[in-house]
DNA sequence: CTGAAAGCGCTTACAG
DNA sequence: CTGAAAGCGCTTACAG
């Protein structure tokens, strides 16, 4: 009961080789006969056995892994991606590696590396800012990848996403609908595209409104997020240019910054309505319940799943963007329609 | 730049042999000389070659794998757990699959399957209830195994886990400090041992008080958190057996019990008490600030992984259990204390 | 001190 | 139709 029981076991057993017990097992027809196959398979059955998936691997050269980088796995829309793509990747026979980049482009390369030599067949990642070089490498390396929720203009990859433009754009819309004029955003720095075109949303539909004004739009970092929450928010509440809406670009952003208006005891959404991207628990008990961009994360993680093993299995397909859905649900931290 | 490189395309460009290639970078000293290290280290380089960890791991019997199996990653319990759990992992070099059963003993199996047919070299579980055999039988083939949050009394295993009498009486006691008297419980149906010590502490600290009725403790189950959690909290908020506090055993049913509590417009503290168990940004968002038993996930986390890998690398080592810390946040929620 | 060979547990192309 | 052999990419015990 100590050593693992391999085919050579069986093979011993019946007193066939190895190679046929191979053949039965993976069930390649036409190599034995009936009652032969019957007898391995009683045998395999009794002694319990259990395919070594290394070693088929290390044959194969396939390991049936996909190696999943995000920002964190404990933030909730990385979990909840994280979730969909387990099942999904399930349902194709893969099992999932993950790794937590903390937006740091040396831990997003250490996770690669570990990824990679470990064989996983494809990588399913949520880029942190500056790893364009990595992502080339991979292309170069022919491994396939595809982002989720990020992208790279300048890197020509699968990738699967809203149309985070759209989304900010509607947000914003509702929120000049309810009245709001001096609306502000938060979003965050590292130039990150998707975020890039979360503001481009916002200061286009200001502009249409001819409300815009740069400096009511706010960035923080990742790495100080309530530092820079604080500065942003209380930038925006200045009495000069005081905001009556904030857009928060992630639910991050928006929980610190709900927590912070709290602490100054402003309400949602009289004194200052909100809406913001992403779900969260937190969102539905708020006392003015917050309106958000609902992200199809259904959607994008099965998208991902599917792209990512198609390129295991059809090496050099077409580059393919995945633009998924996604809706505004709106609720009270908005306030009431105008009109 | 198609195939991989392998030790064998540095060996054959160098002109020795494999092994020595194999001693070289796995830094074996003194089968070498300095200068020919040197070379077959540059042209190592120069190919950039990478380690098969696939091949490593099928002469190894190891593969620096620890399988993760909680009932839902999306679930902020066990995705901050997962995250420290890979950190740590990260530390002694080890990587992480998970999985989710969803409470149930079937997907269990199939996770344990799975991930023992990979070779995970230990597993990490918050089992789900009647899982105990799947349990005995990873004994039985010597796999070792920890136990986060959860575990069976009848199977002697490592488990790292809190107090969970201890701290629920806590917090029930600290609820009769601040006047309540008919306090309810909500709480997982299903048996599991670490639901039950909580109502035990639940129970124990109202029979302390000559306060204690069976009617008002409640079970939902996980597979219908909403129905559950409406059936309990009505029957908690019949006339004739009205509570003046919940005391919720997860903060999975705390989020449904609020939310439900303000769809009945009540207010907490006021209306209902509560308290709960774990963290949540809903917790901190709430009107009220919810009040929390705060389990130390980072030193279960990091006492898991410790005890996983000690049972990889020392056979037979003697069982394990670890209590953790846990300590009581008081806010709002409660109401305030009465002396 | 060094090199060649065996072997980890499988799969499959290739002779008979 | 079947069996034996080679090989996936490594590691290491064993001869020289």
């Amino acid at each position: 009961m100590e050593r693992k029981v391999s085919m050579k076991d069986i093979a011993e057993r019946v007193g066939v080789s190895i190679a046929l017990v191979s053949y039965v097992l993976n069930e390649k027809e036409g190599r034995v006969g009936p009652e032969m196959a019957q007898q391995i398979r009683k045998v395999a059955q009794e002694l319990n056995y259990r395919p070594n998936l290394i070693a088929r691997s290390l044959q194969s050269g396939r390991t049936n892994t996909l190696g999943l980088i995000v920002a964190d796995i404990s933030n909730p829309f990385f979990s909840n991606i994280a979730r969909i793509i387990e099942d999904e990747a399930k349902q194709y026979g893969y099992t999932v590696l993950f790794g937590s980049s903390d937006e740091s482009v040396e831990k997003s390369q250490g996770l690669i590396d570990t990824f990679l030599n470990r064989q996983a067949d494809a990588l399913i990642l949520a880029p942190a800012a500056g790893t364009e070089p990595q992502l080339m490498a991979l292309k170069k390396k022919k491994i396939p990848f595809v982002l989720v929720d990020r992208y790279f203009p300048s890197v020509p990859a699968n990738s699967v996403r809203i149309d985070n433009y759209q989304a900010a754009y509607k947000a914003v819309t509702h929120l000049l609908r309810t009245g709001k004029k001096r609306i502000g955003m938060l979003t965050y720095d590292g130039g990150m595209e998707h975020m890039q075109e979360r503001e481009r949303g916002y200061r286009q539909a200001l502009e249409d409104h001819g409300l815009y004004q740069a400096a009511l739009s706010q960035r923080a970092s990742y790495l100080h997020l309530q530092e820079g929450v604080a500065t942003g928010l209380s930038h925006l509440l200045q009495p000069d240019r005081k905001v009556d809406a904030v857009f928060f670009a992630t639910n991050s952003l928006a929980i610190e910054g709900l927590k912070q208006l709290n602490a100054l005891r402003l309400k949602v959404p009289d004194d200052v309505a909100v809406i913001s991207f992403d779900e969260s628990d937190a969102f539905d008990l708020f006392y003015a319940p917050v309106s958000y961009v609902r992200q199809s994360l259904r959607d994008m993680g099965r998208e991902a799943v599917r792209l990512a093993i198609q390129g295991v299995e059809q090496k050099s397909r077409p580059q393919v963007d995945v633009i998924v859905g996604a809706d505004l649900v709106i609720r009270k931290s908005c306030g009431f329609k105008a009109g």
